[in-house]
DNA sequence: TCTTAAGCGAGACGGTACGTCCCGTCTTTGA
DNA sequence: TCAAAGACGGGACGTACCGTCTCGCTTAAGA
């Protein structure tokens, strides 16, 4: 669910006792970055092996060990690197959600891209791996929500209020629970795969959640 | 998210080339459900492993492996038996989504009880285990679906179809669609953990749901 | 080392507490044996598994372990039962050893014949796993020798006896070490491949056991 | 059958592709040693499992996978080794047939010893067990052969030649055929259990061999 | 410029679990 | 009532990875 895939720096947050990152090698860490990325998407996450990336990436194991704590550790990482590669590839264009005035455009916009997004397949394999990983190891999830869903989720708070001052919304919504009513069932639909996506059903979850399902 | 139980049969389909089904020792599969669900609520799902279940139910490992194609298979099966266990000891009540004629309020009152079941320990462990591995794993996922989750969201279904009939819902609505917009925050605040879920929160979402998030 | 395979009866010793022997399935004991041995021909005794065996005679398990203890058990029966075929497929001939006259003779003659039995193929596999199990197996070990060896061996202290009584041999000799000094040296070359046999070996260790390894 | 038990080099040939041998941990390949020969002296060859030797080393079973092919070739380098440290603690002395001019007591003082060292049951265990799997396994048999057999053989064929040129033996003996009239008897007897074996009887078939069975 | 110490590749190590193969026992069903 | 069939508790197999631990070998920084 990612609207947007804002730059990382390259070691986000240095609060293990880590060895000198001032001398750390790039080109292995690009290599482990490539080969887990690689992995997942041709063999699965769960015979994707911290021997196997190593490997495949030319590094001794205790290259990873040293700079990750996990298998899940390390592909949140490659991941939230490939989003960053994608980003500056992309340039300034497609990050953040429009605000032309037209509040249920806009997020039907969004949300189609989203939905071209989720079926890419190079993709897929990872983030449903880091999900799955998310979904029953509570640190790996809250690390896969500060830095994955969290900063889209925002732009979706950002959005609403901006619609709530324009008296597009009303006034007394929680941005935060209101933007769950389009965005988690597309959620759920791809992740427990409940029913197929697509571009209608995205605009038809903005009508419902803009206008209820009570008759007016 | 399971609003019922349906007792499930032992054996739901035979698809695949088992062993002599009527000899088989209700005894040991008795034990293997247990020591799996046992194991999962003590140590989690990554640290279960096949030799600890057997072990455990006093079993040998082919035991298992006669039956079950992998640790997530024992595991549903063992989640879906306690389940019709869990029913079968409630009896009747409490099964299916009431219809008082107030929809608002029958919605509130099950997503309630929702809540509280997903806050149950005995029931978190497996159900997360189940819902991440079906996640990774197509095969389990469908499984997962149409055991535990199809069963209860065609409740939904059936009492929004009823409301439609009653004229409380816009008579366009696609039910299947109409039930995400309360059913898959909550799914994903649980699964997710991208908030706390609460009886406040679900009966929110009912109201955004129900009038639109649009002013009337 | 069979100079000559004595008939056996069926069930030549029942000295363990077997069921009724007389409503025995001798359909099923046939297949046993020939299953038995064309397996430890096929893959080699390690390999050959008492549930090899019952597949291939078609034959439950517990009909072998029934009349049997072990697999060296069976096998040592199976061969006892392919000797005693064999003998009375040659009828009365090659039984024994001759007494022409000439002892030299004579043994060279049956140590010919045991050179070529020992290197007749269906014989070997089963032979030498029944020597290997004895070896280690002291149980095994006794049976092999007083229902394999011994007759044999007695038929060479027969001979011996004789030439001693016609002068042929000194008469302070024990005939049961006397026999070794030609019959043991055949059997170690075979049973730990010290080196090839053949019938001028044979000929030579009764030349130099006859006459002795000082100069005369 | 051991007169001597030449000194072995750890690793004699690499036709195998070995892991990287400077590496190996002398710790782990001294405590297998010790775990195996203690273990088959304890419950016997057939009950002694990799598994088992692994656990009493301490040691992962990868480590003995690691480094030899099966149970059969750890029991084998244990037991040279075992005979090389028993070498170098008995010092120059005991090694090789003595050679006093007169052959047949150095026979007899040789055969002797080696009725003892048969009988010592710290060998005796191991020995077995190596003798059984080499009439079953021809690799294993080679192996036994080339490495424990034959330089003890070597032994006895450098003595008889001495006789030889001594004029004590018949010149045109082959002393490779020689040797077995009075080796192959003992080891027959103590391998297949033909009969219990003695200092007279050695120096029986001492006798036997040298001067012959036929009368002078 | 030459130590010196870190990161690095490589991979052996003690372990755990895998999924498979048999063991020897037991139970059910059919002849 | 024996035999076929085969499920069962159990134990060992040989393999795959885990995470830790040396080994040299670059390779940059400070003496």
């Amino acid at each position: 669910m990612a609207a947007s895939k804002p730059t990382h720096a390259p070691a986000p947050a240095a609060d293990k006792p880590h060895p000198d990152v001032s001398r750390r090698s790039q080109r292995s860490r690009r290599a482990i970055y490539d080969a887990a990325l690689a992995l997942v998407a041709e063999v699965g996450y769960p015979r994707t092996t911290i021997e196997g990336i190593a490997a495949r990436a030319g590094v001794g194991k205790q290259t990873i060990y040293r700079w990750w704590s996990s298998k899940a550790d390390v592909l949140l990482e490659a991941f939230l690197d490939l989003g960053d590669r994608a980003v500056q590839a992309a340039g300034e264009e497609g990050v953040g959600i429009p605000d032309t005035g037209d509040l249920a455009a806009d997020l039907k916009s969004v949300l189609r891209a989203t939905v071209d997004e989720l079926r890419d397949p190079e993709f897929e394999a990872p983030y449903r791996a880091l999900a799955a990983e998310g979904v029953v190891n509570e640190q790996l999830g809250r690390a896969f929500l500060t830095e994955l869903l969290e900063p889209s989720l925002q732009l979706f708070v950002d959005r609403l209020r901006s619609a709530q001052d324009a008296g597009h919304l009303r006034a007394d919504l929680d941005p935060r629970i209101a933007l769950e009513l389009f965005v988690s069932p597309l959620a759920q639909r791809w992740l427990q795969r409940t029913a197929p996506i697509s571009h209608e059903y995205t605009d038809t979850l903005v009508d419902y959640a803009l206008h209820g399902l009570a008759p007016r």
